[in-house]
RNA sequence: GGCGGGGUAGCUCAGUUGGUUAGAGCAGCGGAAUCAUAAUCCGGAGGUCGGGGGUUCAAAUCCCUCCCCCGCUACCA
Protein backbone atom coordinates (compact mmCIF):
# COMPACT_ATOMS: atom_id res chain seq x y z
CA UNK A 1 0.00 0.00 0.00
CA UNK A 2 0.79 3.51 -0.80
CA UNK A 3 -0.78 6.06 1.45
CA UNK A 4 -0.48 9.53 -0.05
CA UNK A 5 -2.11 12.95 0.52
CA UNK A 6 -0.90 16.80 0.44
CA UNK A 7 -2.00 20.32 -0.14
CA UNK A 8 -3.00 22.36 -2.83
CA UNK A 9 -1.32 25.20 -2.80
CA UNK A 10 -1.92 27.31 -6.08
CA UNK A 11 -4.94 29.93 -6.88
CA UNK A 12 -5.77 33.31 -6.38
CA UNK A 13 -7.31 32.85 -3.01
CA UNK A 14 -3.99 31.82 -1.43
CA UNK A 15 -2.58 34.62 -3.24
CA UNK A 16 -5.21 37.06 -2.35
CA UNK A 17 -5.00 36.03 1.69
CA UNK A 18 -0.93 36.54 1.88
CA UNK A 19 -0.92 40.12 -0.01
CA UNK A 20 -3.48 41.05 2.50
CA UNK A 21 -1.44 39.65 5.47
CA UNK A 22 1.81 41.55 3.30
CA UNK A 23 3.75 38.23 2.82
CA UNK A 24 4.33 36.64 0.03
CA UNK A 25 2.17 33.13 -0.93
CA UNK A 26 5.35 30.72 -0.10
CA UNK A 27 5.75 32.44 3.38
CA UNK A 28 1.46 31.63 3.89
CA UNK A 29 2.15 28.36 3.17
CA UNK A 30 5.28 27.77 5.27
CA UNK A 31 2.87 28.63 8.19
CA UNK A 32 0.09 26.60 7.33
CA UNK A 33 1.49 23.46 5.98
CA UNK A 34 3.24 22.37 8.72
CA UNK A 35 0.03 22.18 10.76
CA UNK A 36 -1.38 19.59 8.44
CA UNK A 37 1.14 17.52 8.33
CA UNK A 38 1.57 17.71 12.21
CA UNK A 39 -2.06 16.27 12.40
CA UNK A 40 -1.14 13.44 10.50
CA UNK A 41 1.51 12.67 12.64
CA UNK A 42 -0.75 13.51 15.76
CA UNK A 43 -3.66 11.19 14.47
CA UNK A 44 -1.32 8.54 13.91
CA UNK A 45 -2.10 8.35 10.34
CA UNK A 46 -0.58 5.97 8.17
CA UNK A 47 1.21 7.88 5.16
CA UNK A 48 3.77 7.36 2.74
CA UNK A 49 4.00 10.06 0.62
CA UNK A 50 3.04 13.87 0.95
CA UNK A 51 2.28 15.73 -2.33
CA UNK A 52 2.70 19.84 -2.52
CA UNK A 53 1.34 21.19 -5.48
CA UNK A 54 4.32 23.93 -5.16
CA UNK A 55 7.23 21.44 -5.47
CA UNK A 56 9.46 21.77 -8.60
CA UNK A 57 8.41 17.64 -9.55
CA UNK A 58 5.01 18.49 -9.76
CA UNK A 59 5.77 21.72 -12.15
CA UNK A 60 7.56 19.14 -14.34
CA UNK A 61 3.72 16.70 -13.89
CA UNK A 62 1.36 19.39 -14.39
CA UNK A 63 3.18 20.28 -17.67
CA UNK A 64 3.71 16.76 -19.23
CA UNK A 65 -0.11 16.26 -18.37
CA UNK A 66 -0.85 19.14 -20.34
CA UNK A 67 1.18 18.38 -22.91
CA UNK A 68 -0.36 15.17 -23.34
CA UNK A 69 -3.98 16.57 -23.68
CA UNK A 70 -2.36 18.89 -26.01
CA UNK A 71 -1.19 16.49 -27.88
CA UNK A 72 -4.75 14.48 -28.05
CA UNK A 73 -6.35 18.10 -29.30
CA UNK A 74 -7.96 18.77 -26.07
CA UNK A 75 -6.64 21.57 -25.26
CA UNK A 76 -7.55 24.78 -27.85
CA UNK A 77 -6.58 28.51 -26.79
CA UNK A 78 -10.31 30.65 -26.71
CA UNK A 79 -11.76 33.90 -24.98
CA UNK A 80 -13.43 33.31 -21.78
CA UNK A 81 -15.82 36.63 -20.44
CA UNK A 82 -18.41 36.67 -17.52
CA UNK A 83 -18.85 37.03 -13.70
CA UNK A 84 -15.94 35.37 -11.78
CA UNK A 85 -16.49 34.65 -7.90
CA UNK A 86 -12.76 34.31 -6.33
CA UNK A 87 -14.09 32.80 -3.50
CA UNK A 88 -16.35 30.10 -5.20
CA UNK A 89 -13.50 29.92 -7.38
CA UNK A 90 -15.81 29.36 -10.55
CA UNK A 91 -17.64 31.85 -13.35
CA UNK A 92 -21.39 32.25 -13.51
CA UNK A 93 -23.47 33.21 -16.17
CA UNK A 94 -24.85 36.25 -15.87
CA UNK A 95 -28.09 35.23 -15.46
CA UNK A 96 -27.30 33.25 -12.45
CA UNK A 97 -26.21 36.39 -10.74
CA UNK A 98 -28.16 39.22 -9.11
CA UNK A 99 -27.53 42.66 -7.37
CA UNK A 100 -27.22 42.55 -3.85
CA UNK A 101 -27.17 45.49 -1.03
CA UNK A 102 -24.99 48.70 -2.31
CA UNK A 103 -24.82 47.28 -5.89
CA UNK A 104 -22.60 44.53 -5.39
CA UNK A 105 -23.11 41.62 -8.26
CA UNK A 106 -23.37 38.58 -6.38
CA UNK A 107 -22.82 34.87 -6.82
CA UNK A 108 -25.96 32.37 -6.62
CA UNK A 109 -23.78 31.34 -2.94
CA UNK A 110 -24.09 35.01 -2.21
CA UNK A 111 -20.26 35.84 -2.74
CA UNK A 112 -18.97 38.60 -4.82
CA UNK A 113 -18.64 38.49 -8.05
CA UNK A 114 -16.38 40.85 -10.99
CA UNK A 115 -16.57 41.14 -14.82
CA UNK A 116 -13.55 38.81 -16.06
CA UNK A 117 -12.16 38.63 -19.73
CA UNK A 118 -9.42 36.70 -20.54
CA UNK A 119 -7.82 34.89 -22.72
CA UNK A 120 -7.91 31.54 -21.59
CA UNK A 121 -6.94 27.92 -22.80
CA UNK A 122 -10.13 25.47 -22.76
CA UNK A 123 -10.42 21.67 -21.85
CA UNK A 124 -12.68 19.86 -24.56
CA UNK A 125 -14.68 18.01 -21.98
CA UNK A 126 -17.84 18.25 -23.66
CA UNK A 127 -15.94 15.26 -26.42
CA UNK A 128 -15.69 13.26 -23.29
CA UNK A 129 -19.55 13.18 -22.23
CA UNK A 130 -19.85 9.30 -23.78
CA UNK A 131 -17.06 8.15 -22.29
CA UNK A 132 -17.93 9.42 -18.72
CA UNK A 133 -21.28 7.95 -19.03
CA UNK A 134 -20.44 4.71 -20.38
CA UNK A 135 -17.56 4.41 -17.50
CA UNK A 136 -20.12 5.59 -14.77
CA UNK A 137 -22.27 2.09 -16.87
CA UNK A 138 -19.69 -0.36 -16.80
CA UNK A 139 -18.19 0.15 -13.70
CA UNK A 140 -20.75 1.02 -11.42
CA UNK A 141 -18.87 1.62 -8.20
CA UNK A 142 -16.19 3.69 -9.48
CA UNK A 143 -18.26 6.39 -7.52
CA UNK A 144 -19.07 5.42 -3.82
CA UNK A 145 -21.17 5.95 -1.86
CA UNK A 146 -23.72 4.82 -4.46
CA UNK A 147 -25.96 8.45 -4.06
CA UNK A 148 -22.74 10.34 -5.31
CA UNK A 149 -22.71 8.38 -8.72
CA UNK A 150 -26.34 9.16 -9.34
CA UNK A 151 -25.46 12.98 -8.48
CA UNK A 152 -22.25 12.80 -11.07
CA UNK A 153 -23.76 10.49 -13.91
CA UNK A 154 -27.08 12.89 -13.85
CA UNK A 155 -24.53 15.91 -14.01
CA UNK A 156 -23.16 14.90 -17.21
CA UNK A 157 -25.88 13.40 -18.37
CA UNK A 158 -27.11 17.20 -18.66
CA UNK A 159 -24.63 17.80 -21.03
CA UNK A 160 -20.90 19.22 -20.23
CA UNK A 161 -19.48 22.30 -21.57
CA UNK A 162 -15.67 23.06 -22.34
CA UNK A 163 -13.65 23.83 -19.18
CA UNK A 164 -11.43 27.25 -19.01
CA UNK A 165 -8.46 25.86 -17.77
CA UNK A 166 -5.71 28.73 -17.70
CA UNK A 167 -5.72 32.13 -16.00
CA UNK A 168 -3.47 35.35 -17.26
CA UNK A 169 -4.70 37.82 -14.55
CA UNK A 170 -2.11 36.57 -11.90
CA UNK A 171 0.71 33.92 -11.82
CA UNK A 172 0.92 31.80 -8.43
CA UNK A 173 0.40 28.96 -10.38
CA UNK A 174 2.25 26.66 -13.18
CA UNK A 175 2.86 28.41 -16.19
CA UNK A 176 1.44 26.66 -19.15
CA UNK A 177 3.71 25.13 -21.47
CA UNK A 178 4.49 25.94 -25.00
CA UNK A 179 2.15 28.84 -24.88
CA UNK A 180 1.16 30.45 -28.06
CA UNK A 181 -0.39 34.16 -28.85
CA UNK A 182 -3.72 34.58 -29.41
CA UNK A 183 -4.94 36.29 -32.54
CA UNK A 184 -6.53 39.40 -30.67
CA UNK A 185 -3.93 39.05 -26.74
CA UNK A 186 -1.54 41.35 -25.66
CA UNK A 187 1.96 40.13 -26.85
CA UNK A 188 2.74 39.79 -23.08
CA UNK A 189 0.13 37.47 -22.25
CA UNK A 190 1.58 34.56 -19.89
CA UNK A 191 -0.95 31.54 -19.03
CA UNK A 192 -1.04 29.74 -15.65
CA UNK A 193 -2.63 26.74 -15.25
CA UNK A 194 -6.19 27.00 -13.85
CA UNK A 195 -6.19 25.03 -10.42
CA UNK A 196 -7.93 21.87 -11.26
CA UNK A 197 -5.56 20.56 -13.83
CA UNK A 198 -2.53 21.02 -11.17
CA UNK A 199 -5.06 20.57 -8.39
CA UNK A 200 -5.64 16.90 -9.53
CA UNK A 201 -2.26 15.97 -11.15
CA UNK A 202 -0.81 15.78 -7.73
CA UNK A 203 -2.27 12.09 -7.29
CA UNK A 204 0.17 10.55 -10.35
CA UNK A 205 2.64 13.74 -9.34
CA UNK A 206 3.46 11.82 -6.07
CA UNK A 207 4.09 8.12 -8.07
CA UNK A 208 6.83 9.55 -10.43
CA UNK A 209 4.48 10.92 -12.91
CA UNK A 210 5.79 11.79 -16.05
CA UNK A 211 7.82 8.94 -15.69
CA UNK A 212 5.55 6.21 -16.03
CA UNK A 213 8.26 3.88 -16.00
CA UNK A 214 9.43 4.86 -12.53
CA UNK A 215 9.07 2.11 -9.62
CA UNK A 216 6.24 3.51 -7.63
CA UNK A 217 4.01 4.54 -10.86
CA UNK A 218 4.17 0.93 -12.42
CA UNK A 219 3.53 -0.38 -9.13
CA UNK A 220 0.88 2.05 -7.53
CA UNK A 221 -1.33 3.35 -10.23
CA UNK A 222 -3.92 2.95 -10.75
CA UNK A 223 -4.90 3.65 -7.32
CA UNK A 224 -7.70 1.52 -6.03
CA UNK A 225 -9.02 4.21 -3.66
CA UNK A 226 -9.10 7.53 -4.12
CA UNK A 227 -10.70 9.85 -0.64
CA UNK A 228 -12.42 12.91 -1.16
CA UNK A 229 -15.07 14.99 0.94
CA UNK A 230 -18.17 15.13 -0.97
CA UNK A 231 -18.13 18.78 -1.73
CA UNK A 232 -15.33 18.01 -4.61
CA UNK A 233 -17.06 15.04 -5.73
CA UNK A 234 -17.46 16.81 -9.53
CA UNK A 235 -13.93 17.93 -9.73
CA UNK A 236 -12.37 14.25 -8.73
CA UNK A 237 -15.13 12.31 -10.97
CA UNK A 238 -15.76 14.08 -13.94
CA UNK A 239 -13.02 16.19 -14.03
CA UNK A 240 -10.02 13.99 -13.28
CA UNK A 241 -11.34 11.02 -15.24
CA UNK A 242 -11.62 13.33 -18.55
CA UNK A 243 -7.79 14.96 -18.40
CA UNK A 244 -6.55 10.85 -17.65
CA UNK A 245 -8.61 9.72 -20.55
CA UNK A 246 -7.67 12.40 -22.79
CA UNK A 247 -3.84 12.34 -21.69
CA UNK A 248 -4.22 8.34 -22.05
CA UNK A 249 -3.58 7.20 -18.09
CA UNK A 250 -5.16 4.89 -16.18
CA UNK A 251 -8.16 5.77 -14.36
CA UNK A 252 -8.43 5.32 -9.99
CA UNK A 253 -10.63 2.44 -10.09
CA UNK A 254 -12.47 4.46 -7.46
CA UNK A 255 -13.57 7.12 -6.15
CA UNK A 256 -14.89 7.30 -2.27
CA UNK A 257 -16.58 10.53 -1.10
CA UNK A 258 -16.65 11.24 2.73
CA UNK A 259 -19.13 12.95 4.46
CA UNK A 260 -18.81 15.72 6.87
CA UNK A 261 -18.71 16.03 10.80
CA UNK A 262 -21.61 18.12 11.96
CA UNK A 263 -20.76 19.56 15.45
CA UNK A 264 -24.11 19.37 17.19
CA UNK A 265 -25.76 18.47 13.92
CA UNK A 266 -24.33 22.07 12.58
CA UNK A 267 -21.65 22.67 9.72
CA UNK A 268 -18.54 23.82 11.30
CA UNK A 269 -18.01 27.33 10.24
CA UNK A 270 -15.82 30.30 11.72
CA UNK A 271 -18.76 32.65 11.58
CA UNK A 272 -20.94 29.97 13.77
CA UNK A 273 -17.87 29.61 16.27
CA UNK A 274 -18.37 25.91 16.42
CA UNK A 275 -15.50 24.91 14.59
CA UNK A 276 -13.58 21.89 16.35
CA UNK A 277 -9.70 21.75 16.46
CA UNK A 278 -8.77 17.89 16.12
CA UNK A 279 -5.41 18.50 17.80
CA UNK A 280 -7.83 19.76 21.37
CA UNK A 281 -9.66 16.72 20.41
CA UNK A 282 -7.14 13.76 20.34
CA UNK A 283 -5.85 15.96 23.51
CA UNK A 284 -9.29 15.66 25.42
CA UNK A 285 -10.05 12.03 24.76
CA UNK A 286 -7.11 10.21 22.96
CA UNK A 287 -6.19 9.76 19.71
CA UNK A 288 -7.38 6.19 19.60
CA UNK A 289 -10.71 7.38 21.04
CA UNK A 290 -11.09 9.98 18.51
CA UNK A 291 -10.41 7.81 15.33
CA UNK A 292 -12.29 4.77 17.37
CA UNK A 293 -15.35 7.08 17.35
CA UNK A 294 -15.37 8.73 14.39
CA UNK A 295 -15.23 5.63 12.41
CA UNK A 296 -17.84 3.78 14.76
CA UNK A 297 -20.36 6.02 15.12
CA UNK A 298 -19.98 7.19 11.55
CA UNK A 299 -21.30 5.67 8.53
CA UNK A 300 -18.24 5.97 6.09
CA UNK A 301 -19.93 8.37 3.02
CA UNK A 302 -22.65 9.59 5.51
CA UNK A 303 -22.11 12.80 7.48
CA UNK A 304 -22.67 12.34 11.13
CA UNK A 305 -22.50 14.11 14.74
CA UNK A 306 -19.71 15.05 16.68
CA UNK A 307 -20.60 15.80 20.42
CA UNK A 308 -18.80 15.30 23.42
CA UNK A 309 -21.81 13.55 25.11
CA UNK A 310 -21.67 10.61 22.19
CA UNK A 311 -17.84 10.52 22.15
CA UNK A 312 -17.86 9.75 25.68
CA UNK A 313 -20.45 7.33 25.47
CA UNK A 314 -19.13 5.10 22.83
CA UNK A 315 -15.57 5.49 24.10
CA UNK A 316 -16.78 4.48 27.86
CA UNK A 317 -18.84 2.14 26.64
CA UNK A 318 -17.18 0.22 23.95
CA UNK A 319 -13.37 0.96 24.80
CA UNK A 320 -13.24 1.09 28.22
CA UNK A 321 -15.96 -1.10 29.33
CA UNK A 322 -16.80 -3.78 26.33
CA UNK A 323 -13.05 -4.31 25.31
CA UNK A 324 -11.07 -2.99 27.81
CA UNK A 325 -12.35 -4.60 30.98
CA UNK A 326 -12.93 -7.63 29.49
CA UNK A 327 -9.12 -7.86 29.04
CA UNK A 328 -8.31 -6.43 31.91
CA UNK A 329 -10.32 -9.04 33.92
CA UNK A 330 -9.21 -11.79 32.02
CA UNK A 331 -5.72 -11.22 32.06
CA UNK A 332 -5.22 -9.71 35.36
CA UNK A 333 -6.47 -13.28 36.20
CA UNK A 334 -4.02 -15.33 34.52
CA UNK A 335 -1.61 -13.08 36.08
CA UNK A 336 -3.00 -13.64 39.28
CA UNK A 337 -3.97 -16.78 39.38
CA UNK A 338 -2.10 -18.54 36.67
CA UNK A 339 1.89 -17.21 37.94
CA UNK A 340 1.26 -15.43 34.52
CA UNK A 341 1.36 -18.05 32.34
CA UNK A 342 -1.45 -18.68 29.55
CA UNK A 343 -2.83 -22.07 30.39
CA UNK A 344 -2.78 -24.92 28.02
CA UNK A 345 -6.46 -25.43 27.00
CA UNK A 346 -8.44 -28.27 27.72
CA UNK A 347 -10.56 -30.25 25.17
CA UNK A 348 -12.97 -27.59 24.18
CA UNK A 349 -16.84 -27.52 25.26
CA UNK A 350 -19.68 -26.28 23.04
CA UNK A 351 -19.63 -22.70 24.24
CA UNK A 352 -15.86 -22.33 23.81
CA UNK A 353 -16.44 -23.33 20.14
CA UNK A 354 -19.04 -21.37 19.36
CA UNK A 355 -17.20 -18.17 20.52
CA UNK A 356 -13.67 -19.34 18.71
CA UNK A 357 -15.87 -19.87 15.52
CA UNK A 358 -17.96 -16.06 15.90
CA UNK A 359 -14.36 -15.10 16.01
CA UNK A 360 -12.93 -16.79 13.27
CA UNK A 361 -15.48 -15.68 11.41
CA UNK A 362 -14.74 -12.10 11.79
CA UNK A 363 -12.10 -11.62 9.37
CA UNK A 364 -14.10 -13.02 6.21
CA UNK A 365 -16.60 -10.33 7.36
CA UNK A 366 -14.61 -7.35 7.76
CA UNK A 367 -12.82 -8.24 4.31
CA UNK A 368 -16.04 -8.81 2.53
CA UNK A 369 -17.26 -5.17 4.62
CA UNK A 370 -13.51 -3.51 3.11
CA UNK A 371 -14.51 -4.43 -0.07
CA UNK A 372 -17.19 -1.33 -0.28
CA UNK A 373 -15.29 0.34 2.27
CA UNK A 374 -17.83 0.04 5.24
CA UNK A 375 -15.66 0.77 8.23
CA UNK A 376 -18.06 1.42 10.61
CA UNK A 377 -19.93 -2.14 9.64
CA UNK A 378 -16.28 -3.44 10.54
CA UNK A 379 -16.16 -2.29 13.62
CA UNK A 380 -19.89 -3.46 14.72
CA UNK A 381 -18.49 -6.86 13.65
CA UNK A 382 -15.91 -6.76 15.86
CA UNK A 383 -17.85 -5.17 18.82
CA UNK A 384 -20.33 -8.06 18.79
CA UNK A 385 -17.83 -10.41 19.05
CA UNK A 386 -16.46 -8.47 22.35
CA UNK A 387 -20.40 -8.34 23.33
CA UNK A 388 -20.16 -12.27 22.80
CA UNK A 389 -17.25 -12.80 24.83
CA UNK A 390 -18.22 -11.08 27.57
CA UNK A 391 -21.23 -13.10 27.73
CA UNK A 392 -19.44 -16.04 27.84
CA UNK A 393 -17.25 -15.30 30.40
CA UNK A 394 -19.78 -14.17 32.71
CA UNK A 395 -21.58 -17.32 31.99
CA UNK A 396 -19.02 -19.28 32.46
CA UNK A 397 -17.63 -17.67 35.59
CA UNK A 398 -13.86 -18.28 35.61
CA UNK A 399 -13.44 -17.15 38.93
CA UNK A 400 -15.43 -19.69 40.50
CA UNK A 401 -13.68 -22.22 38.60
CA UNK A 402 -10.59 -21.27 40.39
CA UNK A 403 -12.05 -23.50 42.93
CA UNK A 404 -14.03 -26.14 41.80
CA UNK A 405 -12.38 -26.70 38.58
CA UNK A 406 -9.02 -25.34 37.73
CA UNK A 407 -8.18 -27.05 34.52
CA UNK A 408 -11.64 -25.59 33.13
CA UNK A 409 -10.82 -21.90 34.53
CA UNK A 410 -7.57 -22.20 32.51
CA UNK A 411 -9.48 -23.39 28.96
CA UNK A 412 -11.91 -20.34 29.40
CA UNK A 413 -8.54 -17.88 29.99
CA UNK A 414 -7.31 -19.39 27.13
CA UNK A 415 -9.90 -18.73 24.71
CA UNK A 416 -10.98 -15.99 26.36
CA UNK A 417 -7.29 -14.30 25.46
CA UNK A 418 -7.77 -15.73 21.96
CA UNK A 419 -10.94 -13.64 21.25
CA UNK A 420 -8.88 -11.16 22.44
CA UNK A 421 -6.02 -11.62 19.83
CA UNK A 422 -8.08 -11.73 17.01
CA UNK A 423 -10.17 -9.03 18.12
CA UNK A 424 -6.56 -6.65 18.55
CA UNK A 425 -5.76 -7.34 15.44
CA UNK A 426 -8.40 -6.80 13.51
CA UNK A 427 -8.68 -3.53 15.14
CA UNK A 428 -5.12 -2.41 14.46
CA UNK A 429 -6.13 -0.15 11.72
CA UNK A 430 -8.81 1.70 13.55
CA UNK A 431 -7.11 2.13 16.75
CA UNK A 432 -3.47 1.00 16.25
CA UNK A 433 -1.34 2.72 19.55
CA UNK A 434 -4.01 0.63 21.63
CA UNK A 435 -4.47 -2.55 19.97
CA UNK A 436 -0.65 -2.64 20.01
CA UNK A 437 -0.74 -2.92 23.40
CA UNK A 438 -3.57 -5.45 23.67
CA UNK A 439 -1.23 -7.74 21.70
CA UNK A 440 1.96 -6.75 24.03
CA UNK A 441 -0.01 -7.82 26.77
CA UNK A 442 -0.56 -10.77 24.87
CA UNK A 443 2.93 -11.58 23.98
CA UNK A 444 1.89 -11.97 20.40
CA UNK A 445 5.63 -11.09 18.55
CA UNK A 446 5.40 -8.37 16.21
CA UNK A 447 5.63 -10.68 12.63
CA UNK A 448 2.26 -12.67 13.99
CA UNK A 449 -0.12 -9.91 14.04
CA UNK A 450 -1.30 -9.90 10.72
CA UNK A 451 -4.64 -10.88 9.23
CA UNK A 452 -3.36 -13.87 8.10
CA UNK A 453 -3.04 -15.31 11.57
CA UNK A 454 -6.92 -14.77 11.87
CA UNK A 455 -9.68 -17.41 11.57
CA UNK A 456 -8.68 -20.19 13.11
CA UNK A 457 -5.67 -21.02 11.37
CA UNK A 458 -3.30 -19.72 13.84
CA UNK A 459 -4.14 -19.87 18.22
CA UNK A 460 -2.31 -18.22 21.11
CA UNK A 461 0.72 -20.51 22.09
CA UNK A 462 -0.24 -21.64 24.80
CA UNK A 463 2.65 -21.70 28.08
CA UNK A 464 3.88 -18.51 26.87
CA UNK A 465 4.69 -15.95 29.53
CA UNK A 466 2.56 -12.62 29.63
CA UNK A 467 3.81 -9.57 31.11
CA UNK A 468 1.87 -8.05 33.95
CA UNK A 469 -1.61 -6.64 32.74
CA UNK A 470 -2.33 -3.03 32.85
CA UNK A 471 -5.12 -0.79 31.43
CA UNK A 472 -5.30 0.13 27.94
CA UNK A 473 -8.54 1.94 27.63
CA UNK A 474 -8.77 4.32 30.76
CA UNK A 475 -12.39 5.59 31.08
CA UNK A 476 -13.20 9.10 30.05
CA UNK A 477 -13.72 10.90 33.30
CA UNK A 478 -15.26 14.60 33.03
CA UNK A 479 -12.26 16.89 34.59
CA UNK A 480 -12.58 18.69 38.32
CA UNK A 481 -14.29 21.80 37.28
C1' G B 1 -39.43 23.39 -10.10
C1' G B 2 -36.93 18.51 -11.40
C1' C B 3 -34.15 14.23 -9.68
C1' G B 4 -32.25 11.40 -5.52
C1' G B 5 -31.98 10.11 -0.25
C1' G B 6 -34.39 10.32 4.41
C1' G B 7 -38.48 10.94 8.39
C1' U B 8 -39.08 3.76 13.01
C1' A B 9 -38.03 3.61 21.18
C1' G B 10 -35.12 9.63 24.88
C1' C B 11 -30.37 9.21 21.30
C1' U B 12 -27.85 6.61 16.90
C1' C B 13 -29.86 3.38 13.63
C1' A B 14 -31.50 -1.98 11.42
C1' G B 15 -35.82 -3.84 9.30
C1' U B 16 -39.32 -4.52 1.25
C1' U B 17 -40.47 -11.03 -3.00
C1' G B 18 -46.58 -7.48 2.60
C1' G B 19 -47.53 -12.26 7.26
C1' U B 20 -47.41 -14.34 13.84
C1' U B 21 -46.59 -10.04 20.26
C1' A B 22 -41.81 -4.00 15.09
C1' G B 23 -35.70 -5.07 16.44
C1' A B 24 -30.27 -3.72 18.12
C1' G B 25 -26.78 -0.61 20.69
C1' C B 26 -26.50 3.50 24.10
C1' A B 27 -29.24 6.07 28.02
C1' G B 28 -33.05 4.98 31.92
C1' C B 29 -35.50 1.29 35.54
C1' G B 30 -35.33 -3.51 38.35
C1' G B 31 -32.48 -7.87 39.59
C1' A B 32 -27.95 -11.18 39.76
C1' A B 33 -22.94 -11.52 40.45
C1' U B 34 -18.43 -9.50 42.88
C1' C B 35 -12.90 -11.92 38.75
C1' A B 36 -12.67 -6.72 36.68
C1' U B 37 -11.50 0.10 34.70
C1' A B 38 -18.68 1.02 39.95
C1' A B 39 -16.93 -2.49 34.82
C1' U B 40 -20.08 -7.40 33.53
C1' C B 41 -24.57 -10.55 33.05
C1' C B 42 -30.05 -11.15 33.15
C1' G B 43 -34.97 -8.95 32.90
C1' G B 44 -39.14 -5.30 32.39
C1' A B 45 -40.19 -1.01 30.41
C1' G B 46 -40.11 2.32 26.38
C1' G B 47 -42.70 3.24 19.54
C1' U B 48 -50.18 6.59 16.48
C1' C B 49 -43.16 2.88 12.28
C1' G B 50 -43.94 11.85 9.69
C1' G B 51 -49.90 13.03 8.78
C1' G B 52 -54.22 11.46 6.03
C1' G B 53 -56.60 8.21 2.58
C1' G B 54 -56.64 3.55 -0.21
C1' U B 55 -55.61 -1.81 -1.79
C1' U B 56 -55.55 -6.49 1.18
C1' C B 57 -57.66 -11.76 5.30
C1' A B 58 -52.97 -9.04 6.64
C1' A B 59 -49.16 -2.71 5.44
C1' A B 60 -43.12 0.12 8.62
C1' U B 61 -43.25 -2.72 3.87
C1' C B 62 -47.67 -1.65 -2.07
C1' C B 63 -50.72 2.80 -4.27
C1' C B 64 -52.46 8.13 -3.81
C1' U B 65 -51.88 12.69 -1.29
C1' C B 66 -49.84 16.15 2.09
C1' C B 67 -45.91 17.93 5.63
C1' C B 68 -40.77 18.22 7.11
C1' C B 69 -35.18 17.44 6.63
C1' C B 70 -30.70 16.65 3.51
C1' G B 71 -28.03 16.39 -1.24
C1' C B 72 -27.56 17.36 -6.54
C1' U B 73 -29.58 20.45 -10.19
C1' A B 74 -32.57 24.00 -12.90
C1' C B 75 -35.38 28.16 -13.43
C1' C B 76 -38.51 32.11 -12.41
C1' A B 77 -37.92 36.85 -11.16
Amino acid sequence: MFFLTGTDEHGIKMLQTATKEGITPRQLLDRTVPRFRELLVRLNCSNDGYIRTTEERHYQSSQAIWERMAKNGDIYLSKYSGWYSVRDEAYYDEEETRVGEGGVRLSPQDTPVEWVEEESYFFKLSAYQDKLIDLYTRVPDFVLPKERLNEVASFVKRGLRDLSISRTTFEWGIPVPGQRQGTNSDANTKHIMYVWVDALTNYITALGFPDTEAENFRRYWPADLHVIGKDIVRFHAVYWPAFLMSAGIDLPRRIFSHGHILSRGEKMSKSVGNVVDPFALADAYGVDQLRYFLLREIQFGQDGNYSHEAIVNRVNADLANDLGNLAQRSLSMIGKQLGGMLPTPGSFSDNDNILLAAADAMVGKAREMMKTQQLNQVLNTVWDVVADANRYFAGEAPWALAKTDPARQGTVLYVTAEVIRQVAILAQPFIPTSAGKLLDLLAVPADERSFATLDGAHRLAPGTTLPTSAGVFPRYVEPET
